[in-house]
DNA sequence: TATAAGTTGGAATGATTGTTCCAACTTGGA
DNA sequence: TCCAAGTTGGAACAATCATTCCAACTTATA
């Protein structure tokens, strides 16, 4: 092979990809925007990405993988793994995370793509069960430690935690105050907490 | 005045909008979409709802007000007030519910326009906070009656049924099995049970 | 029945959409 | 130092976008 290497980086370029689709959604972005944002050749970046959709489809792929990386970190700290959870909510809502900046993207995408695009709501769907995953198995850990009775539902559990991220995506695109969300994160927790002294 | 009447019912071409807004979102909804599924002329169209925008607003407005009816005839039926909040989520997850249509168009606005447009943004906060008033009420009925212990944050578990039914609705957008979504609301309800006998 | 107000279909508008194409340029291998 | 492979900028593409405009038509009132 010759010719010159590509004059931009690709990964580089994704991610700002990313963060338009983030802030505007996949319809409402265009092409020219694109082509801004990334500052990359409009050919280049049919010739690297294939097209909008394929494009999008590689942030949304980043995106996940990078959710996950983040989502472990917290919950597989040591020490109790409620408090990790309950963390992981506190974080949500912290001035950098997915409440206050632009929402989640996985959230927008889902609502936008997902019953148009089965392949995308297949990939969503399947990204859901395994950070469900990650809450269960530290569920289960709690379990383990006497943090929560022995009878707990914790793939029952894991999931609503995951529905209540979701929730919480969508009102903070209204800009809900954020102390309504920081009460409703600690009425759930005070929920659990009771269930466990009946 | 003289001339014509319409020749065509607002009321009814205001609905069949809302279903195509309701199904594509707002982007991704032509001025021709509108055209053939209202069947209505598109001079007609902009003489009587003005353009594109204000159209979808009047599509949210009826939409919001339908909602609130369908929510005020379940919540406030006679009977125990937690039997009917019950009733309600478990009305979302049956066959014509939000969970199994299209979701929720007011889910799908806040996620769509919420960060663009400060006008809906506050429009379905104020539509939520009645929603969460139609709740806290019947959650007060439930504390009165003897269901609901008396030092019960009410108030912030109306948010939390809120964030729930949001959570519910991104969900249902990536096909999620109706059991599991079912598993969370049976979930969140034995919680509610369980920490009533602390 | 004549007139004026209002509605309707359809063409036309200019802007923007995603995508393709091509000539100019850059660079690696012989 | 050539040549071929690959990249780049920008023009060009047809399609579609929301919106406007106008002539033909319909009807209520006088």
């Amino acid at each position: 092979m010759a010719g010159p290497a590509k004059q931009f980086d690709q990964q580089q370029a994704l991610v700002k990809a990313l963060e338009v689709f983030w802030d505007k959604g996949y319809e409402a972005t265009s092409m020219q925007d694109l082509v801004r944002q990334m500052g990359v050749n409009r050919a280049s970046m049919y010739d690297t990405f294939g097209n909008k959709y394929e494009l999008f489809k590689q942030s949304l792929d980043a995106y996940c993988q990078q959710s996950l990386v983040n989502i472990k970190q917290v919950l597989q700290a040591p020490g109790s793994p409620m408090q990790n959870i309950l963390r992981y909510f506190q974080l949500l809502g912290s001035s950098t995370g997915v409440v206050r900046h632009h929402g989640c993207f996985i959230n927008n995408t889902a609502v936008e793509l997902g019953p148009h695009k089965p392949e995308i709501a297949d990939y969503i769907r399947h990204h859901w069960a395994e950070v469900e995953g990650l809450f269960k198995s530290t569920l289960d850990r709690a379990v383990e430690q006497g943090e929560l009775k022995p009878d707990t539902d914790t793939a029952a559990l894991a999931r609503l935690f995951n529905t209540l991220i979701q929730g919480l995506a969508v009102s903070s695109k209204v800009r809900v105050p954020p102390e309504s969300l920081a009460s409703i994160i600690k009425t759930v927790f005070a929920l659990l907490q009771a269930a466990q002294h009946q």
